[in-house]
DNA sequence: GCCGTTTTCGGCCCGACTGTTTTCAGTCG
């Protein structure tokens, strides 16, 4: 039996299929297959389990873009580290050149002929070539290519390419200026769109939407807004601006009757959008932002409403947070999209840290005033075990029944977040957990010691009631562990442990397609904010994010339930 | 190379922009 952690991730697969479309392409292959082999890695990159495992059960082929000939070159990559028809384009393709197609401006059939017509095969001999002014000798290039070439030399492949910024660093900055966009006597209406509509996990820029009674008076009113910093393009019906802590926003006016159209459009994803027209294709329609076409009568829809766009198609309307081309079309074409977990729905939280953990901003008290306050019946105090040593454990166990006596019918769960060593123990005895309502482990060190194996030593323990913040990654600071999910969620359903999706904007961990995984998996999840203080309580509109972006839905989040349903549940 | 509420063959999203061109190919999102 092959061990999963033997078997080449889903990152290497897809990683293998976009270089063989990259070479393929470069040696003049028909497109459409180059487009299946980009598919195809889109598809295994979203996919959560491990596709080489299903490959070699013959079920690979199942996912929507995968069909039996990509499912042999998965094997063959399992098997021989690499796809053949990879190896052999290889042979046939300098190494240097697929590194052309990261230049902008710069696509396969330019770089194939620069190749073939001119030799040039790195890219130190492109900018030679280009200072040599030999470029403009073969047609269609000219001057100004040669410059584009040159400059996108000296920034440096993908330079000046935004980087991604996680969702919580943009979030509030373009929900601020939708608000206060719409208190502009000018505007109509205004939303967010792009991947921030979608509340994808980062973010290149921020889209803003909008119409208006008077255009140029709304673009103006948004290259003033505070946050602006600097404007790079201002017209009356368009403008980009970079806000102070260098995020770009765009805004766009558009025709108030084709609103819903064009919202639609700029939502995305790009994916979901091709994959909605090619179905609107089978069916008669051409959808574009402008409008739906019926093609044989000419007849064009617009709408100021993005759900009528749906419903013109034979579509439910689909939540952004699912347009992700990942199996929403199907559901919303046979009405069975899941009803989505919203942010009202939670009960209370089962994460949280106070002034007994060093790093923990506010008392007990004040963090479950806070947390009553929103409206939850419950918050489970999870303070660091490190802190919780020589007696202190039961002296906040003495404070927490002290609040509870006051703050009834309001709950303080007296909980703790145990750490899971290096060897795969926790830092707690089974003694101390015991008395304990709610005990949460973690991984906070030696990310990459044997991740899976300890944790999964963890779910084993009957004290453990969930793990905490699954694989430990920090957005665009530190990859998450490589952990087999698949077999922990195994393991998790069995010993009716429960695995939060950590609401942290830099953490959101479980990511989305590993809460789908467990969704799927019958596994309940718990949305949890792991606040540090009373303010971070809020967090958890991303964990929500998350869990709609899962398909989860009320039922499948422990915390939407009272204290006594969750008891209840673990028996 | 994938896929099917017209199809197992013959299709495969749509439009904007750019640079080079007098009508378009390539690239991009």
């Amino acid at each position: 039996m092959v061990t999963a952690t033997r078997l080449p991730s889903n990152g290497v697969l897809a990683d293998q299929l976009d270089l063989l479309a990259d070479l393929s392409e470069l040696l003049g292959d028909q497109g459409f297959r180059v487009t299946a082999y980009r598919r195809a890695a889109t598809r295994i990159r979203e996919t959560p389990g491990s596709v080489a495992e299903m490959a070699l059960v013959g079920t690979a082929k199942e996912l929507q873009g995968i069909g039996k000939t990509i499912e042999d070159k998965i094997v063959e990559a399992v098997r021989d580290g690499e796809m053949s028809a990879l190896r052999k384009r290889r042979e046939q393709v300098p190494e240097g050149l697929v590194a052309f197609l990261r230049l902008p401006g710069l696509g396969p059939k330019t770089t194939a002929r620069i190749w073939h017509e001119l030799g040039v095969t790195t890219l130190e001999g492109l900018r030679e070539a280009a200072e040599a002014e030999r470029l403009r000798t073969l047609p269609g290039l000219g001057a100004r290519s040669e410059e584009k070439i040159l400059e996108a030399l000296r920034k440096g492949a993908d330079g000046g390419a935004p980087r991604r910024t996680p969702l919580g660093v943009g979030l509030p900055a373009v929900l601020e200026a939708v608000e206060t966009l719409r208190g502009h006597p000018a505007a109509i209406r205004v939303s967010e769109a792009g991947s921030v509509r979608r509340r994808r996990e980062s973010f290149r820029d921020l889209d803003l939407i909008a119409t208006a009674t008077d255009p140029g008076a709304l673009t103006k009113a948004f290259v003033q807004l505070p946050l602006v910093a600097e404007v790079v393009a201002h017209g009356d019906s368009k403008a980009t601006a970079i806000s102070g802590n260098g995020l770009r926003f765009d805004l766009r006016v558009v025709p108030p009757e084709s609103f819903g159209n064009l919202l639609q459009h700029f939502t995305g994803s790009k994916e979901h959008n091709v994959a909605l027209r090619e179905d609107a294709v089978r069916r008669g329609f051409s959808v574009s932002e402008y409008g739906v076409t019926t093609v044989d009568t000419g007849e064009v829809f617009t709408t100021g409403d993005e759900e009528e766009v749906y419903a013109h198609l034979g579509y439910q309307f689909i939540p952004p947070e699912l347009r992700e081309n990942t199996g929403e079309l199907e559901a919303a074409r046979q009405g069975k999209l899941p009803s989505l977990v919203e942010l009202g729905d939670l009960k209370g939280d089962l994460h949280a840290h106070s002034t007994w953990s060093s790093d923990g901003k506010a008392t007990l008290e004040e963090m479950a005033l806070a947390a009553r306050a929103r409206g939850y019946r419950y918050l489970a105090m999870t303070d660091h075990s490190h802190y919780l040593r020589d007696g202190r454990l039961e002296l906040q166990a003495a404070a927490i029944a002290e609040l509870n006596g006051r703050l009834a019918p309001f709950r303080v769960l007296h909980g703790i977040e145990a750490n899971i060593r290096a060897d795969g123990g926790l830092d707690v005895s089974d003694a101390a957990l015991e008395g304990l309502d709610w005990v949460i482990a973690s991984v906070h060190t030696s990310f990459d010691k044997n991740p899976t194996e300890r944790i999964l030593e963890a779910v084993e323990n009957p004290h453990v009631d969930c793990i905490g913040h699954l694989t430990g990654r920090k957005l665009s600071r530190r990859e998450g562990a490589d952990v087999d999910v698949e077999r922990v969620v195994e393991r998790c359903l069995a010993t009716r442990t429960v695995l939060e999706i950590d609401s942290q904007p830099d953490r959101l961990d479980l990511r989305d397609v590993h809460a789908r995984l467990a969704g799927e998996a019958g596994l309940p999840v718990c949305i949890d904010s792991d606040a540090h203080s009373v303010g971070a309580l809020d967090y958890v509109e991303y964990g929500v994010a998350v869990a709609r972006r899962a398909w989860l839905t009320k039922e499948q989040i422990l915390n939407t339930r009272t204290w006594a349903q969750i008891e209840k549940m673990r028996g």
